[in-house]
RNA sequence: GGGCGCAUAGCUCAGUCGGUAGAGCAACUGGCUUUUAACCAGUAGGUCGUAGGUUCGAUCCCUACUGCGCUCACCA
């Protein structure tokens, strides 16, 4: 046990197990979900048909308001809360056993759905049942858990002890539903690729290494599942599509967490122009399945996420906000040097800076920002008018890239340059040797592909409105908790 | 990694210009059959994050450490 354990819940169990009440019972009972019982009860002036009707639901009990001879407590399940009036007059032998009873025990009720004097819908309870004792009791009722770290560490409690908590979570699972249901209705296949890669790439981000003991080598968790859901267009399944979870050796912010979901997807014969309009009518229908509106509200603005969505150039974006030609090396290093920003070596990388200092911010959006420069996107097609520039887009909302797509680089020979030029440039995020079996798969022939990632943590967050990408992850990371806060051996 | 801030009862917090601490809720005892943050009376509960230092004396001042929060950096 642990200090969590409360000395009167464990006195209480022992006195229950004297008496032959098992505070574990091996069996729960068969209850309804309070909401079905809840939405018929209609109201006050129109009770609806469930009341006067027996009903079993079972859930965890908030705190009790004893009147003596009358008890009143709020039980809640995944569904929803009800009142459970307790009664001496109708519970007889059951009655002295009440005070085994504490705020967050789980229990099972079996009684007439009612009303009291002020209306309040409540069951009168006939049969109680104990389902689980608790032994630590639950947040103060009123403030609940509004320490920040005990409530992702706790998430356990957070999700029943704060409201709205459980909401999100609902939702999110509903969106990635959604999502699944909408690429399926368009023939697609979901499917499942590695998560230990030999090499890693697909994305610029420094990786986690572990090693395999049998194999005695090294392996990267994936930074994006890319390479693998290309090398299955090439092996003919034509439309695919993953939901990965991607692990990135990088810092935690409200918008970046070390391992977090990437919905990726291709599609044969397609390119960035059908990507877009994908994205976007796949996000609006999700907005609509589960919100019921394409309009939304992020940090503090509005949103709607009815498709079209706007679509910017990059160039012209860079021209505007940057102040001169993306591709005009003199101005766009005297622009950097105005910005203080360092020189990462690359001018590439440095007209990027320049662009991410410049026009981020005022890509509201949501809107597409099309037409990258061909140097950053090195899994790419090259625009066959511009050869500067590549097929690609990115999705922004409130300054935040929720998506990335691109024409799909099929030329074999094209990519395998591309590679090589990353490994030349030493790049901590950039892999440290070409991907020759990507390479090879190329070789055999990939058609023309259009390939699209969202971010779906991100997505959670623009549609259920919450900040921070920790509150729409169940366990967010964190460092360990500390050797005292770990709970001590069993003895 | 840098800066700022926080750490006191199971929970939420107050407090001590340095003399080892209080409230509300939860718990326990008693009362109450219509409350909904129930109420009334009483009881109990704290190595004041950890380790040092200054001091007659530290929860308070100083230093370091640990954890967390915000933020900057990092982050296609």
């Amino acid at each position: 046990m642990t200090e969590l354990t409360q000395a009167d819940r464990l006195a209480k169990a022992r006195a229950m197990r004297e008496a032959g009440v098992d505070p574990f019972p091996a069996r729960g009972v068969a209850a309804q979900p309070i909401a079905s019982i809840t939405s018929r009860a209609g109201s006050v002036e129109a009770p609806g048909p469930a009341i006067g009707e027996r009903v079993t639901v079972a859930g965890r009990m908030a705190v009790p308001r004893d009147f003596g001879k009358l008890i009143f407590a709020p039980l809640f399940d995944r569904t929803g809360r009800v009142q459970i009036g307790f009664q001496r007059d109708v519970l007889g032998d059951w009655w002295p056993r009440r005070k085994w009873l504490d705020a967050g025990d789980l229990i099972g009720i079996t009684g007439e759905v009612g009303r009291t004097h002020k209306g309040e819908l409540t069951i009168w309870a006939r049969e109680v049942q104990l389902l689980a004792k608790s032994y630590a009791p639950p947040p103060e009722k009123w403030h609940g858990l509004v320490d920040i770290e005990q409530r992702y560490r706790r998430r356990y409690v957070d999700l029943w002890a704060t409201d709205g908590v459980m909401e999100v979570f609902k939702k999110r699972s509903k969106i990635v539903s959604t999502i699944r249901r909408f690429l399926e209705a368009q023939g697609y296949l979901e499917v499942e690729t590695p998560t230990l890669h030999p090499i890693f790439g697909g994305a610029a981000a420094r990786p986690f290494v572990t090693h395999h003991n049998a194999l005695d080598c090294d392996f990267y968790l994936r930074i994006a599942p890319e390479l693998y859901l290309k090398r299955l267009i090439v092996g003919g399944l034509e439309r695919v599509f993953e939901i990965a979870r991607n692990f990135r050796n990088e810092g935690l912010s409200p918008r970046h967490n070390p391992e977090f979901s990437m919905l990726e997807l291709y599609e044969a014969q397609a390119d960035y122009r059908r990507m877009m309009e994908l994205a976007e009518t796949m996000l609006e229908t999700v907005a609509l399945e589960v919100n019921g509106t394409t309009k939304v509200s992020f940090r503090g603005r509005d949103y709607d996420l009815k498709a079209p969505f706007q679509r910017v150039r990059y160039t012209e974006l860079f021209r505007e906000h940057a102040g001169c030609a993306f591709d005009d090396q003199p101005a766009v290093r005297r622009r950097a040097r105005e910005l203080e920003l360092a020189d990462p070596g690359n001018y590439w990388k440095l007209m990027n800076d320049v662009f991410e200092a410049t026009c981020e911010e005022h890509l509201i959006g949501p809107v597409f920002c099309t037409d990258y420069p061909v140097a950053i996107c090195p899994l790419a097609k090259t625009n066959p008018e511009q050869r500067q520039l590549a097929e690609r887009f990115e999705l922004f909302l409130g300054g935040m890239e929720l998506g990335n797509a691109f024409s799909e680089l099929n030329d074999p020979e094209d990519q395998e340059q591309r590679f090589a030029e990353q490994v030349r440039s030493k790049d901590p995020e950039a892999p440290g040797e070409v991907d020759i079996d990507y390479v090879q798969a190329l070789e055999y022939g990939m058609p023309p592909t259009g390939g699209l990632g969202i971010g779906i943590d991100r997505l959670v967050m623009v549609l259920t409105g919450q900040d921070t990408i920790r509150d729409v992850l169940l366990f967010p990371a964190m460092r360990p908790s500390a050797a005292s806060d770990v709970a001590p051996a069993a003895t």
